[in-house]
DNA sequence: AATCATGTATAAATTAAATTTATGTAAATA
DNA sequence: TATTTACATAAATTTAATTTATACATGATT
């Protein structure tokens, strides 16, 4: 039978999709993992890993081995925990991955409850695209992860979190009006390619305006974003509750209404992670931290 | 973290209780088995085995423990069917205790119908007297019992396959009776104490007669009591489906009425035992196999 | 009480396994 | 073609597991 350790090798190296990362991730050599894992594959009698591609991927045995050495392991971190617990220093720790534009403003306001709604849990946050997320949720890098619905595919368990509008920012517009029809005649600043609200801009100005030639400068965050229509004029768009936290900025709010853009913030997890009841219980006070609204007609759009 | 080495032998110190016995069923010597277990215990932090009780026994760390090392050990077990089940020489195979009196009748049935039934599966039984076959079931040494119920406790699943009657062999008998008021007379042939056959004789035979004294010779097996009622006179007890195999003693069995004494046989596991699908499969062939009139009154005899 | 049997622990020697350092090789990139 | 990147292989080293031999404790036997 193959060893506790070899099956975490396999692990790291399916994660990191590269024998010498996982090497490190488990303070080893490489050759140490060239080594176990040809020898993993040897005692189970076919390859795990096809080396040819690159990144190197699973082949289709690996595919079906993965689950269970998920299992045995999670079996082992079942008994760690049994051990920590009796010690008395068992403190859970959640990794968590939100995308950008989300964590922007979720981050604080996580910081703000953590301790008084969860003493005996640790937070980690990491920041990913939606692609990333949706990734290291699956290759279980990260426990849960927090995302612009809807979640593809049938493999997480999720849960709607609330929905918020997209407001469009625009600081040198000099109108009051609510609907902006001249949006037409104004620049849009884009977040740069791999971030979902970029996408949901793109969609929703689409409906506005067709001249995409002119979108040729793009931001990496809301910060650069709001800053460029400030200096050089032009529009952005910008979450409700990151525009909430930045007061200054409401003044120059235009909003679209009936039905207002938005998009819906959703939570999601590998059904049998084994933290999930911790994991809900972040859900609810998200669900409590933003409330909704509910009355308002919402123009849900899609991330993709 | 310990190794699975080591869980394996924490299993089988707990299964034999003992670290020779244990020793042996590892392939390893002893000094083998004190020092990986010694190891074990240094690394989790806690005793897992009192050595001063004779036999050995868990300590209360260890029974907590246990259930958390059963469980990594099934998640390689798992792993072990898969691969065997890709090389396509995977044959499950089921350990069956059943308590004696039961399998004088039911291991030819078993044998008979086994390769019809199940012929992707390897049977193994083995002869258990109530007390050690619960035991046995417990520590996952076999992976269902089959005995006289009720099943105690509650830690098992349980399912009533048939009942049978117990009836009253007299061959040195002269009536023809029904009804048996004469055995007052009569010398009972008894099984030797452990059988729970025994049992259910004394609580039946106290209702017809009381000199307990007289019971003075005890039998280890069915066989040898028919023999010494044949030879010496008295009668004993014989479950039906034994006489119903040997046809020439029915001649000389009187029965008891409204109601007939009887025992319940029951089938019990684990409950997440992981052969349990197969394991009902059998339950299912031993009620077809042994069907009931279910119209006549019993009185179910307890073992115990 | 001395002896023996049974059962686990310990020590030292042996064997086996995992790991590292150093080097090789193949594919992709410049 | 040279260079980089990434995994494989070989030999040496370190670490871990196992065995043999023996000690120690306990309960039974004479």
């Amino acid at each position: 039978m193959i060893s506790h350790a070899q099956i975490q090798y396999i692990i790291h190296v399916y994660q990191e999709k590269s024998f010498q990362k996982a090497a490190d991730k488990c303070f080893v050599t490489q050759p140490t993992l060239s080594m176990q894992i040809k020898k993993a594959e040897q005692t189970l009698g076919y390859p795990i890993f096809n080396r040819d591609t690159n990144p190197i991927c699973l082949t289709s045995f690996g595919e079906e081995l993965m689950p269970r050495l998920f299992d045995i392991e999670e079996s082992f971190q079942k008994l760690d925990i049994f051990i920590q617990q009796k010690e008395g220093k068992y403190q859970e720790e959640i990794k968590l991955g939100i995308i950008p534009t989300v964590s922007i403003y979720m981050v604080p306001y996580l910081y703000k409850v953590w301790d008084k709604e969860f003493p005996n849990v640790n937070l980690k946050i990491v920041e990913l695209p939606t692609e990333k997320l949706l990734q290291a949720v699956g290759e279980k890098k990260v426990d849960a992860g927090i995302m612009a619905g809807p979640v593809p595919g049938e493999r997480f368990d999720d849960c709607i979190l609330f929905n918020e509008e997209i407001k469009i920012y625009a600081p040198q517009y000099e109108g009051n009006g609510v609907l902006a029809d001249d949006l037409k005649n104004m620049k849009p600043w884009l977040l740069s390619k791999g971030n979902c609200l970029r996408t949901q801009m793109i969609n929703f100005c689409a409906l506005k305006q067709e001249e995409k030639s002119s979108w040729d400068y793009e931001g990496g965050n809301l910060e650069l974003l709001t800053k460029m229509a400030k200096l050089h004029g032009g529009f952005t768009l910008l979450p409700e509750y990151y525009l909430q936290m930045q007061p200054k900025l409401q003044k120059t709010v235009l909003t679209a209404e009936n039905p207002a853009p938005a998009r819906s913030i959703v939570g999601f997890h590998l059904p049998r992670n084994t933290k999930r009841v911790n994991i809900q219980k972040i859900y609810n006070v998200l669900k409590k931290g933003y409330p909704q609204p509910s009355d308002k007609k919402l123009n849900i759009l899609p991330w993709k």
